[in-house]
RNA sequence: GCGGGUGUGGCGGAAUUGGUAGACGCGCGGGUCUUAGGAGCCCGUUCCGUAAGGAGUAUCGGUUCAAGUCCGAUCACCCGCACCA
C-alpha cells in the first residue's frame, strides 16, 4: 500500500498529515492482523522550486533538494509513520534516473517516444512547454495566475493515444476507485465516434482544386451543411484565401495567434469569422458552399475544419446568424420549427432525416451508418473515433530534471545513448540566471559529446523530461529500490503488483493517475511487467485540510504548522485529530480546541495506566465463561468496540467513527474503574491491554507506552490485532421502542428474544401507551424483533 | 450550459439493511474536589414549552405502520468539464 510520495520542498504540511496519517492506520493495522505489508516512501525529487531557491539563496538545487529530504524525513518520522525507509527512493538520484532513462530508451526502440514541431503550451513563469494536462483553464498549473502561451516548437513526445481505447476501456475495471476520478479521466480522453468526409475546395482566383476533410459526430446532417469553417491556424487557409478578402484574412488569423487559449475558451463569446472568398464542394448533393475560418474551430482537434450545420449545431447557428447564413433543416423531430425562419436554437437531437437525397425518411442513427458507408464506398469518407486526449509532450527546458539519453548527430541523426552509459548525469555547473531556453544548451562541456554511432561531433539533448514521468513508475521501482541491474525484478514486481490501496489527492485526477495507468500498460507490453494492466486497486482521495472554510495555504495566512503541533501536543494527538475529526474523503476543517479534546482523551487513557498498570502488570489476560454485574457489562463492551472498530477500519475505512467507539470504551472505563474499582482485575487488565492494542494503529507512542506499563508480551504493534468473541458483542436486553400512529411513546426493556406478544403486552402496561391507545381500537402490530414495536389505530 | 457531489444542533460530525435523529468530540451550563481552579472527575445540553406535549435532518410534495435514508420537483453551496465539431 502507498501514500502519493511528496515533492520536498522542505516543510511538512497538513495535507501530508492527513495524507500519511490515513495510510499508516492501515498499514499498522494490517500489519497486526499478519499481513506482509510493504508501505514505503520517497520523494518526488526533481523540479522547479529547486531551481528557484537556487537562484535566490545560491545554493545548488542538489544540495537544497537534499537538504530538504532529510529535513522532511526527519518530520515524517516523527510522526511516527512505519515506512520501511530501506526502500526510499529518490527521483533526483543517479540510481533513480538512470532506470528512468533506461526505460526512455525502451520506450524509444518500441517508436513511443519521438520528436515533433507542434503548437505547444508555454508557460512564461516555468520558461518551459508544459502538456496539456499541465494546462489548467487556460493556466499553468503550477501559476494559476499565469495564462499559457502558444509556441511552435520540435519537442518529445509519448505515444499515449495509443493506448487511449485501452486507458478508457479499463476505467470500467477500476470499481474502487471513486466515480469522479473516473469520470474525469473519460471526459479527459474524451472519445467520439464519427466519420471523416472529404470535401474539394475550390480557390477563388483560378479554380484550383484540393480536397480536405472535416471530422464530424453527425454525417447524418450532412445535406444541412450550409458553409465550411476552417481554424484560422489551419495551413490550407493561405492557399484557399482570394486576393480581395486576404488582409481581412490575415488581420484575423493574426489576432487569433495572440490570443491566448484562455481569451479563446472565455464564456458566451461571441463568434466571429472572416469569408475567405473560396467555396467547397459537399461530397454528398455536389453543392458550392461557402469557406470561412473562424477561432471557434481548434486546429489541433479532428482535422481542423468543421462542416456547419447551422439548423442541428448550436454555435454554426449562432455563427450563421451572425454572418446571415442559410439554414436548412435535415432533422424532423417534435420541437423543431415547420420553417428555418422560425428556428431560435440549433435542434441537436435525433429525429428522422429530410430533404437528404437518397437518404431521406432515415432515422438519424440509420442515416449516420448508410451516409458513411455510402461515402466509404466512393472513397468520399471512413467511419473514424478521435480523442480529445493528445500525446503527452515531456520535454521541459530547465534544468533540475532527468537528462533525455539521446544525442543529435548531424550525420546520424537522433542516436540513443548505449545503456553502458547510463546514467547521463546533469552538469554540476550551470547558470540558472541567464535568460533563455534550457540551461543545459549553455554548458558546452556537457552538451558536446562524441557521437556513439559514428564518433563524430555530436551534442546531447539540452532539455530535460517532464518530472511526471518521474513519478508514473516509482511504485515500481519501491519493489526493488536498490537493484542496480535491472529497475525492478519482474518476479517481485508480479508477486507485489497491484498496488492494493493508493492514497493521495484529488488534484491528481487526471495528471499523475493517467500517466501512471498509460506506464503500466507500457511496461507490461515492454515485457517488464505480466498481467498486469492497471497499478492501484484501490484509491483513495482525501480531501482539503481547511481553516476558516478555506483551504491551508501561504497566500491566505491561514496554516498551520504541523512541527508546532507535534511540539506543543505530540505527534499521536497530532496523528489522532485529523484522523477524528472528519473520514477521510471528507473536508477537515483545523480546530485548535478540537485538538485539545484529543489531547485531553489520551490524558485520560494514561491516566487510567497510570492508577492501574504498576499492580495490574502482574494480572494475566483471561476471558472469563461467565461474567455478570459490571464485569459482564465491560466485557460486552469491549467486544462491541472491538467489533466497532475493526469494521471501520478494514469495511468503512473511516477512522473518525473507530475513535469515538474508543472514546466510549475509555468512558466506560472509567466509569467501572475510575472513583472506584467495580470490576474484577482479570476483566480490567485484559480491556486495558486490549485497549493498548487498539490504540495502537492511531496513536502508536503512547499504545507501546502503555503496553510496556501493562507488561504485554513484546511490542504493541507487533501483537495480533485482537478478536472479538461474538457472545459478548449482543446482550441479552434491548431497548424497545413503542410506537403509536408512528409516534415513539415509550421505551422497553426486553429480552432480546422477546416474542411480539411479550412485547404487546408489556407496551400495553405501559401507562403512556395506555393513554395513547384509549377508546381507539388497534388496526394493525408491527414488530421489529430488537427494535421497535408499532401499533396503528 | 453539461456532469458529479454536498446540505443534519452554537461547531466538527454520527446514524452501516427504511426501524429510538443528534453517537463521539468541541463549545456552553451546573455540580464536586480545592486556599484557589484555567487541572481532574461527575451531570446536563436540538428547538419551543413550567409541564403534558409539540416541532425538527435545505424547501415543497409523494410512497410507507414507519423516511435523514426511497421517489418527484425546487433552492443553495462546492468540485470537474466547458466552442472537442
Amino acid at each position: 500500500m502507498l501514500e502519493m510520495f511528496p515533492y520536498p520542498s522542505g516543510r511538512i504540511h497538513m495535507g501530508h498529515v492527513r495524507n500519511y496519517s490515513i495510510g499508516d492506520v492501515v498499514a499498522r493495522y494490517l500489519i497486526m492482523r499478519g499481513c506482509t505489508v510493504l508501505h514505503p516512501m520517497g520523494w518526488d525529487a526533481f523540479g522547479l522550486p529547486a531551481e528557484n531557491a537556487a537562484q535566490k539563496h545560491g545554493v545548488h538545487p542538489r544540495q537544497w533538494t537534499l537538504d530538504n529530504i532529510a529535513d522532511m524525513r526527519g518530520q515524517l518520522q516523527r510522526l511516527g509513520l512505519a515506512y520501511d525507509w530501506d526502500r526510499e527512493v529518490a527521483t533526483c538520484l543517479p540510481d533513480y534516473y538512470k532506470w528512468g532513462q533506461w526505460l526512455f530508451l525502451k520506450m524509444y526502440e518500441k517508436g513511443l517516444v519521438y520528436r515533433k514541431k507542434a503548437a505547444v503550451n508555454w508557460c512564461p513563469k516555468c520558461e518551459s512547454v508544459l502538456a496539456n494536462e499541465q494546462v489548467i483553464g487556460g493556466m499553468c498549473w503550477r501559476h494559476e495566475d499565469t495564462p499559457v502561451e502558444s509556441r511552435q516548437l520540435e519537442q518529445w513526445f509519448i505515444r499515449i493515444t495509443d493506448y487511449a481505447q485501452e486507458l478508457l476501456d479499463d476505467l470500467d475495471k477500476l470499481t474502487e476507485w471513486p466515480e469522479r476520478v473516473v469520470t474525469m479521466q473519460r471526459n479527459w480522453i474524451g472519445r467520439s465516434v464519427g466519420t471523416r468526409v472529404t470535401f474539394t475546395a475550390i480557390g477563388a482566383a483560378d479554380g484550383w482544386q484540393h480536397p480536405f476533410d472535416v471530422f464530424t459526430t453527425r454525417p447524418d446532417t450532412l445535406f444541412g451543411a450550409t458553409y465550411v469553417v476552417f481554424a484560422p491556424e489551419h495551413p490550407l487557409v493561405e492557399k484557399l484565401v482570394s486576393p480581395q478578402h486576404r488582409k481581412a484574412a490575415l488581420d484575423y488569423i493574426a489576432a487569433a495567434r495572440k490570443a491566448t487559449a484562455q481569451d479563446r475558451m472565455a464564456e458566451n463569446r461571441e463568434k466571429t469569422g472572416v469569408f475567405l472568398g473560396a467555396y467547397a464542394i459537399n461530397p454528398v448533393n455536389d453543392e458550392r458552399i461557402p469557406i470561412y475560418i473562424s477561432d471557434y474551430v481548434l486546429v489541433e482537434y479532428g482535422t481542423g475544419v468543421v462542416m456547419a450545420v447551422p439548423t442541428h449545431d448550436q454555435r454554426d447557428f449562432e455563427f450563421a446568424r451572425k454572418y446571415d447564413l442559410p439554414l436548412r433543416i435535415v432533422i424532423r423531430a417534435e420541437g423543431v420549427p415547420e420553417s428555418e425562419a422560425d428556428m431560435t436554437a440549433a435542434y441537436e437531437g435525433p429525429g428522422m432525416m429530410v430533404e437528404s437525397g437518397p437518404f431521406t425518411g432515415l432515422s438519424s442513427e440509420e442515416g449516420k451508418m448508410k451516409i458513411t458507408e455510402w461515402l466509404e464506398g466512393r472513397g468520399k469518407g471512413k467511419a473514424e473515433i478521435q480523442y480529445r486526449l493528445k500525446d503527452w509532450l515531456i520535454s521541459r527546458q530547465r534544468y533540475w530534471g532527468m537528462p533525455i539519453p539521446i544525442i543529435h548527430c548531424g550525420k546520424c541523426g537522433l542516436v540513443p545513448v548505449p545503456e553502458k552509459d547510463l546514467p547521463v548525469d546533469l552538469p554540476e555547473k550551470v547558470d540558472l540566471a541567464a535568460i533563455g531556453n534550457s540551461p543545459l544548451s549553455r554548458v558546452p562541456e556537457w552538451l558536446n559529446v562524441a557521437c556513439p554511432s559514428c564518433g563524430g561531433s555530436a551534442r546531447r539533448d539540452p532539455d530535460t523530461i517532464d518530472t511526471f514521468f518521474d513519478s508514473s513508475w516509482y511504485f515500481l521501482r519501491f519493489i526493488d529500490a536498490r537493484n542496480d541491474r535491472a529497475p525492478w525484478d519482474k518476479a517481485l514486481a508480479e508477486q507485489w503488483m497491484p498496488v492494493d490501496l493508493y492514497i493521495g489527492g484529488i488534484e491528481h485526477a487526471i495528471l499523475h493517475l493517467l500517466y501512471s495507468r498509460f506506464f503500466t500498460k507500457v511496461m507490461r507490453d515492454l515485457g517488464l511487467l505480466a498481467r498486469v494492466s492497471e497499478p492501484f486497486k484501490k484509491l483513495v482521495t482525501q480531501g482539503m485540510v481547511t481553516k476558516d472554510g478555506a483551504k491551508m495555504s501561504k497566500s491566505l495566512g491561514n496554516t498551520v504548522d504541523p512541527g508546532a503541533i507535534i511540539q506543543e501536543y505530540g505527534a499521536d494527538t497530532a496523528r489522532l485529530f485529523i484522523l477524528f475529526a472528519s473520514p477521510p474523503q471528507k473536508d477537515l476543517e483545523w480546530s485548535e480546541s478540537g485538538v485539545a479534546g484529543c489531547s485531553r482523551f489520551l490524558d485520560r487513557v494514561y491516566r487510567l495506566m497510570v492508577k492501574y498498570a504498576p499492580r495490574l502488570a502482574a494480572v494475566p489476560d483471561s476471558d472469563p465463561e461467565h461474567p455478570a454485574g459490571d464485569d459482564l457489562a465491560l466485557t460486552q463492551r469491549l467486544h462491541q468496540t472491538l467489533k466497532a472498530v475493526t469494521d471501520d477500519i478494514e469495511q468503512r475505512f473511516q477512522f473518525n467513527t473507530a475513535i469515538s467507539r474508543i472514546m466510549e470504551l475509555v468512558n466506560e472505563l472509567y466509569r467501572v474503574a475510575w472513583d472506584e474499582q467495580k470490576v474484577s482485575d482479570a476483566v480490567l487488565a485484559t480491556a486495558l491491554r486490549r485497549l493498548a492494542q487498539m490504540l495502537s494503529p492511531f496513536a502508536p507512542h503512547l499504545a507501546e507506552e502503555c503496553w510496556e506499563m501493562l507488561a504485554g508480551p513484546g511490542r504493541v504493534c507487533r501483537s495480533n490485532w485482537p478478536r472479538y468473541d461474538p457472545r459478548f458483542v449482543v446482550e441479552d436486553t434491548v431497548e424497545i421502542v413503542v410506537q403509536v400512529n408512528g409516534k415513539k411513546r415509550a421505551e422497553l426493556r426486553l429480552p432480546l428474544n422477546a416474542t411480539q406478544d411479550d412485547a404487546r403486552t408489556a407496551a400495553l402496561a405501559d401507562g403512556r401507551v395506555q393513554r395513547h391507545l384509549e377508546g381507539r381500537p388497534v388496526r394493525k402490530v408491527v414488530y421489529v424483533p430488537g427494535r421497535l414495536i408499532s401499533f396503528v389505530v
